[in-house]
RNA sequence: GCGAAAAUAGCUCAGUUGGUAGAGCGCCACCUUGCCAAGGUGGAGGUCGCGGGUUCGAAUCCCGUUUUUCGCUCCA
């Protein structure tokens, strides 16, 4: 399908077309990056996160789930660091229109200044070969020590201005030091403006004794201080697992790219408490797993990669993404992390609780650490719905668009079609509906010739189409199509659930 | 947030130098056909993204604004 920019359009088209996704609150010109699940959608997200849930808690004997609130004590982002990290003041140039942190910019400036000195350092130690002291020379050298000496100066106050959120007193050090655009050197600049990542509302009805919250900018947190309400009340013993799905909010700068970047946006998150030291290993299995776990759904291995960080964040000793081959280029899909005890340490000290384990194996406490497994529900969906798009050719030559959705996810899971709508095939055809609605999400369409019924529901993603026709009546037996296959067999009505079943038990996929 | 482009029916689009809107598909009803989309007849649906301005008159010209797309910046 033409080049991968088109194919997006696509995507999104289809989407919206089929009863996917629709841009939120659209009658009033909508709302920047928030997206609503429409009809289909919201069936297949719930298949994903269910598809999700099973493999983690159904599958696990030592996983458990939990559905923690939004909203949380505001302590609880000052001790898990967001409150500072999810603060950046920002830069823009006039000229180039290109946006920096302000801090960075600073501090790479200051970084320069170091260069200078390693290179007199460097200069010196050529000249005085083997007799070269460095210790002795760093000390004593005028020129390293003024570097030296400036770097630290402009570091102190970069950091004195940011902790009184003095703002203009960052400009006033940018403009003073003359730094200018990287790539540009213009130093038009703009002044410095702070943005908050996480999302503020407030508690309390009234203005003046309302306090101030944050929507949870990652669910993560929701299973840390409840660790150990769980693992007491769940006799768990470590390593175990608390998994959760839920809302999670961010005022990304820029939010692009449909649902892949949304402002409110849906976690699967699975924190696991491990020894600390046996850690390593842990990452590794749960690297492997979740890998695993979406090679399960046949979406071609081909279009997964792992991606290993080499920065990392303040929490992480060792992280991983994997990454999807999505139509705009491999991207970050999930993200499986070691954060050692920072978190749980964290809410130990601005919580004054100990939040340790004792491990009876071993006769004495720890503070667990923690490897952890995240995965971006919306995008899990863009990667599935955008994958599962597909424009054939059939043997004849003529086009068909199917959407060949993993049938365990797909959201209807057959269409019952009367051949014609007379002779008494509707009839059939819903007491058909009667009897597998119980088990599964079936829908009727009579309108149009039966070709056209079929091409609909390839296009909506539906796997079976069932046929009723003047046989039916006689001996109780339909057509079940495949929708990848578009081949037919004759099965007898009664015997229609197991064939379904059977194509989309979780055993069948999960295992 | 900055820059560029775009916005007309559910979708894809047309609309000539300004003279108060059209097509195809889709949708609904009826008729006809009946196993791989696009038969017939009829019908619903748009104050042309929104707000101002110019003009006798604006979908069309001007300004502002919102949203979308692309590029930059940001993205534990």
């Amino acid at each position: 399908m033409a080049n991968p920019e088109d194919f997006f359009k696509k995507v999104i088209a289809h989407a919206k077309e089929y009863g996917y996704i629709f841009a939120s609150s659209e009658i009033y010109d909508g709302l920047s990056a928030v997206y609503d699940y429409a009809q289909n959608g919201v069936e297949l997200k719930k298949n994903i996160r269910e598809y999700w849930w099973r493999s983690m808690v159904y599958m696990h004997q030592n996983i458990v789930g939990l559905d923690s609130a939004i909203l949380m004590h505001p302590k609880i982002w000052k001790a898990s660091g967001h409150v500072d990290a999810f603060n950046d003041p920002l830069i823009d140039n006039k000229d180039s229109k290109k946006r920096y942190r302000a801090d960075v910019l600073v501090e790479d400036y200051a970084e320069k200044l170091e260069v200078k000195a390693q290179k007199e350092i460097a200069k010196a130690k050529k000249r005085f070969g083997e007799a070269f002291d460095q210790a002795q020379f760093e000390a004593t050298n005028d020129r390293v020590l003024r570097y030296r000496q400036e770097k630290q100066g402009i570091l102190d106050r970069l950091a004195r201005s940011l902790e009184a959120e003095d703002l203009a007193d960052v400009k006033v050090l940018i403009e003073s030091l003359g730094i200018a655009d990287p790539d540009t050197g213009s130093k038009n600049w703009t002044d410095v403006r702070q943005f908050n990542l996480m999302f503020g509302t407030k508690l309390g009805a009234s203005a003046e004794t309302a306090t101030d919250l944050y929507l949870r900018p990652e669910t993560a947190q929701g299973i840390f201080v409840n660790y150990l309400n769980v693992q007491k009340t769940g006799r768990m013993k470590i390593p175990f697992g608390i998994a959760q799905t839920g809302k999670a909010f961010r005022n990304e700068i820029v939010a692009r790219q449909f649902i892949f970047r949304m402002r409110e946006f849906e976690q699967m998150e699975m924190q696991f408490f491990v020894r600390p030291g046996e850690e390593m290993q842990w990452y590794d299995y749960w690297k492997q797993t979740r890998l695993k776990w979406h090679l399960s759904l046949g979406m071609g291995e081909e279009n997964y990669r792992f991606h290993d960080h080499e920065k990392l964040a303040h929490y992480a000793n060792a992280a991983s993404d994997i990454e999807f081959n999505f139509p705009f280029g491999f991207k970050e899909l999930e993200g499986i992390h070691s954060r050692t005890d920072f978190d749980l340490k964290q809410h130990e000290t601005f919580s004054g609780k100990k939040l340790q384990f004792f491990d009876p194996e071993l006769n004495e406490s720890y503070v667990p650490y923690v490897v952890e497994t995240s995965i971006g529900l919306d995008r899990m969906f863009l990667a599935v719905l955008s994958h599962s798009l597909q424009e054939e050719t059939l043997d004849d030559g003529s086009q068909r668009t199917v959407l060949k959705l993993p049938f365990i996810l797909a959201p209807t899971k057959a269409a019952v079609l009367p051949l014609v709508k007379k002779d008494g095939l509707p009839e059939l055809a819903k007491s058909i509906i009667d009897q597998l609605q119980w088990d599964f999400n079936v829908i009727y369409d009579e309108k149009d010739a039966v070709g056209r019924r079929y091409r609909r529901q390839d296009a909506a993603g539906t796997p079976y189409c069932i046929t009723v026709d003047h046989q039916s009546l006689e001996d109780q037996t339909v057509t079940l199509r495949n929708r990848d296959t578009m081949e037919q067999i004759r099965v007898s009505i009664d015997s229609l659930a197991l064939h379904m079943q059977e194509a989309i038990a979780y055993k069948n996929w999960l295992a």
